[in-house]
DNA sequence: CCCACCTGAGAACTGTCGTTCTCATACGGT
DNA sequence: ACCGTATGAGAACGACAGTTCTCAGGTGGG
């Protein structure tokens, strides 16, 4: 039992590396095992099966993902600068080394059809982004269509940049979701003055 | 070689609805056999193996999907409602019983890491989808950057409808799309006056 | 009519992968 | 020091999938 969590840590590690980086199916187990130095018995005490590993990358990655994104964008002040920060924090994602898309669209890709675990997972996902979005929104006092349709762009970049492997779409997105803030400003100062 | 053609289609017809369906590597050539009723042997003769029949069921895809769009958007007349009539072209998609994102974005997330002919694939065929965005948009007299936010627009629309499982999020963005369009036409106005 | 060739159906081969098993070994409690 | 338990390393097992092979049957030309 001891150093258990070290050891799951360590799996957890390989296996996002290796799941993210090359895509679930094209991965074995023993792969796991060799990039995690955790024993094949040790693995399976931990994760009863592939699909449970599978599960628990997902969802660790949703955690950090989320996590980060927040973190950075928490850091703007202004309630409409942050929704732009959004982009900026895609750009530093796209531009990493390692990027390869969203690890949501690609396991939905490879796997939702015949793993309803998998499409439940993606679906939380986006959902909880998007959910995100609508405080981002809501705080910045704009129409909670924004929200959508700079969830939208987002993802549209995060697919344009692994495919195209640029991290040019998050600037974009960015003047994309600029134009449609602006625009919902005029709507308010419009519809609603003051 | 007679009949080779109907038999070709049929493959090519069965893959089609399997790879998209489903995902590349959940399907087996077996079950490519039994939906075509071509037997193996010929399958073989036909595509030498799985990595060509990929390559042969995505390029025939884009094609195919290039072509049906700009059937339905030529059927407008004015330039700025072409511009938008990709919006309603891919509502009708989405809203199709067997849609499953796009096949492209798909196939990228599965294979694009181990396979370059399929990244490959990927990456021309956004690449044409974005072209064509650049044409109409060249057309209605737009801004060239206007092309680049429409496509991520409809890649970001595309996978949402996937995941979410719902057509809707072909109207959020056919919304974001109309405002950066009126956004444009007020650019336009304002640097370019008449 | 006969033979060379091609075809279809499916068995067989080969490699891979998820999962389990073996077995030698290290450890902890007494 | 001793024994039961758990561990690690890797072999083994079973299923599956990509590809090739076998063989019986049909077809077209001489």
């Amino acid at each position: 039992m001891r150093d258990q969590e070290p050891a799951r840590a360590r799996v957890l590690d390989a296996a996002e590396a290796l799941f993210y980086g090359r895509g679930v199916q094209s991965v074995g187990m023993d792969e796991i095992r060799n990039a995690s130095q955790v024993s094949l018995k040790r693995l399976y005490q931990l994760f009863p099966s592939k699909g449970e590993l599978v599960e628990a990358y997902l969802r660790r990655r949703d955690i950090r993902w989320r996590e980060a994104l927040a973190r950075q964008v928490e850091a703007e002040e202004d309630p409409g600068a942050r929704i732009l920060a959004v982009f900026d924090w895609l750009h530093g994602w796209f531009a990493a080394p390692d990027f390869r898309g969203c690890g949501f669209i690609n396991s939905f890709g490879e796997l939702g059809a015949t793993t309803p675990a998998v499409a439940e997972a993606a679906r939380a996902h986006k959902e909880a982004f998007r959910a995100y979005l609508g405080r981002l929104v809501a705080d910045a006092g704009r129409p909670a269509a924004l929200a959508g349709q700079v969830a939208l762009l987002a993802e549209g970049a995060m697919t344009a940049a692994a495919i195209r492997g640029s991290a040019e779409p998050a600037r974009e997105a960015r003047e994309a979701a600029r134009v449609l803030l602006e625009a919902s400003a005029a709507d308010r100062r419009a519809v609603a003055p003051g």
